[in-house]
DNA sequence: TAAATTTTAATGATATATCATAATGATTGC
DNA sequence: GCAATCATTATGATATATCATTAAAATTTA
């Protein structure tokens, strides 16, 4: 019964948490989306990637990256220059302002999660982790599942983004 | 440092599970979205509700509303006639095309959530839960938390969707 | 090398999210 | 009963999600 319910309280929750962070960040009069943030912390850490890359890093698509892309652009937070070794690409790199938008957020975001998490054990948190994990697998395609299964584990898998800080 | 990702695989795995779960109603023939059946399934149950009524029991906002009805409008899955005594308003119900594509949906859904859930235990499910309540209400605005807290429970708030089946 | 295939990025179409606001109808207070 | 306020819906603007497709460049294969 209640066991029904926990898809509600998963899209409750990071609803909520969604709003809360994004509002932290426009309170602090910074002027970024955490969409944007996250694929401009990405490109910030690894300036070779392309856009699929990215889109995995960050559990969008390569459509939502482009765009996205263009946006940081236009902002003025990443600049972008032709790669000679391949011409469907670009050298995109973080700009000084970009820069700074990412020095400015990262105290917010670090402030948003402990609020977020305030009053949870560790072990609610390690059951939710192995229950999300687990809700990820089991929703995985098959062949995708299989790949999973036997190349990489996910904690590999995830590494380059568990560095540092993490996703929202 | 686990906990730091634990937004990471909140995010992973819903998103995970909402495109799981489209693929599904996808591939049983039903040509509905996820959002729109939620929203449906609101009006098959409250016809009385204002669209700030159902956005709150979706966790979606008006506006957001608004344009899922007009698309179930357009799709002929709900119908609607203007109440006699509010101008602002209509009378939403759901049509004979709007009632099949909800019985054809159900089952697709059970099976989503079964899925999805397999081999969680019990004790998992419950500190999931727990963990995500705690979020929720930790990423509440100060004033909505109060009456969150001097109200209703959030069982009792939260009842008359609990009720049959859930959400996604 | 030439042709076929694959990779990469961009974009069109549609759906949803969010904020803000407009427009209109209902209610309240005086 | 009128004015102010509030409730309700609709919609504009912008951002993101998803799928499909195009176009161009790179790579592989014959």
């Amino acid at each position: 019964m209640l066991n029904e319910i926990l898809f509600y309280s998963l899209d409750r929750a990071i609803r909520q948490y969604r709003k809360f962070a994004q509002a932290n960040i426009d309170r602090a009069g910074i002027d970024i989306t955490v969409d944007q943030w996250l694929v401009l912390r990405v490109i910030d850490e690894h300036d070779d990637l392309t856009q699929a890359d990215i889109a995995e890093r960050v559990f969008k698509d390569q459509a939502s990256v482009a765009r996205i892309i263009a946006l940081l652009l236009k902002r003025g937070l990443i600049g972008a220059e032709p790669l000679p070794n391949d011409g469907r690409r670009t050298q995109l790199r973080v700009t000084v302002a970009g820069h700074d938008t990412l020095v400015a957020v990262q105290p917010v975001v670090l402030s948003n999660r402990a609020t977020a998490l305030e009053g949870l054990s560790e072990t609610t948190l390690d059951q939710m982790r192995q229950g999300l994990e687990r809700i990820y697998t089991n929703c995985l395609p098959p062949q995708a599942a299989l790949e999973n299964a036997t190349q990489l584990s996910p904690a590999e898998k995830l590494q380059p983004l568990a560095k540092g800080s993490s996703t929202q």
